[in-house]
DNA sequence: CATATATGTAACTTCAGACATTACATATGA
DNA sequence: TCATATGTAATGTCTGAAGTTACATATATG
């Protein structure tokens, strides 16, 4: 009998699908969002909401602004952000959680061993960068859009 | 200009690496290997060696032996154990390191990222595990030998 | 210009999980 | 009996995201 993993909310980056959901909002808003307002929409803090979003200034996909209605715009439409762009902005977070118990052994079994797992966990990485780069926010965001409407019809 | 992934050594699960490089040897070995040459092997500690194999004892891929000239022998061909049952083995470890913020989300934006960020990572792992899969024990002690051979070669 | 409002950051704290270590119980062959 | 192994609980260590506090800085507005 093998053991389910865990099915608990363990810790996990989330600064990618954070900030996913955060520019998707930014584009629904009128003016600018505050750190105060997105961490709320997050459920975390606004110095969380800053530190991460630096990321996504710096290459150009959001303005912040200081001071009275001061806050973050979106500069860039949805249809020009992939999610790989936004794994991107963030910083490139480590993707596993498993890997290789030392990168570089002397041993020679351990090379072999090394070498069938690189090959695995690359492949798996490679789907995923691949997928990431496929989907924009503007898709979500009209995925979104579906589920409002479904919700909407639910609830007479 | 994009920061790269930090490259040290960081907490990965390494459990499925050394096993697979443990039970390589053992099948290498003559008699039953202790805990404590199998932590100089790995270059940890016995009760490592022990907390970590008891998961391989469990599906029966070896058996641990107490007391005078006990240890660890390999019950199982290194042909039928692939890289996937010694995952399943060690307690299926978390794959990834990045993820939802939320599983369950309020939110209809959320709901809509999670479902991209779920689907990419689903096929990510799909893929993984197929890789993990295909690939057996034996497989990687054959590359292993031909490292062997080769470095005996480059060595005169 | 003073002040309320925002961001920008540094400096902690918290938390989870693998791994390391110690200690001791238990089993076993010589 | 006793040295040798495993079995396991308990505790410490380490790392990085996230949470939090504190304060500096910038900026509309009265």
């Amino acid at each position: 009998m093998i053991e389910e993993p865990k099915g608990q909310a363990m810790q996990l980056d989330g600064r990618l699908s954070r900030m996913m959901h955060l520019l998707i909002h930014m584009d629904r808003a009128n003016g600018p969002i505050t750190s105060g307002e997105a961490a709320e929409m997050l459920h975390t803090n606004p110095v969380v909401i800053r530190r991460t979003m630096a990321g996504l200034r710096d290459v150009g996909f959001v303005r912040s602004i200081k001071g009275h209605a001061g806050g973050w715009t979106l500069l860039k439409p949805l249809e020009s952000i992939s999610m790989l762009d936004v794994y991107k902005a963030v910083g490139q977070p480590r993707i596993f959680a498993i890997g290789l118990a030392d990168p570089a052994p002397d041993c020679l079994v351990e090379q072999a061993v090394n070498a069938s797992m690189t090959s695995a966990l690359e492949k798996a990485e490679a789907l995923l960068i691949a997928q990431l780069g496929e989907v924009t926010l503007a898709a979500i965001a009209k995925d979104f859009d579906r589920r409002f409407s479904a919700s909407c019809a639910s609830s007479p």
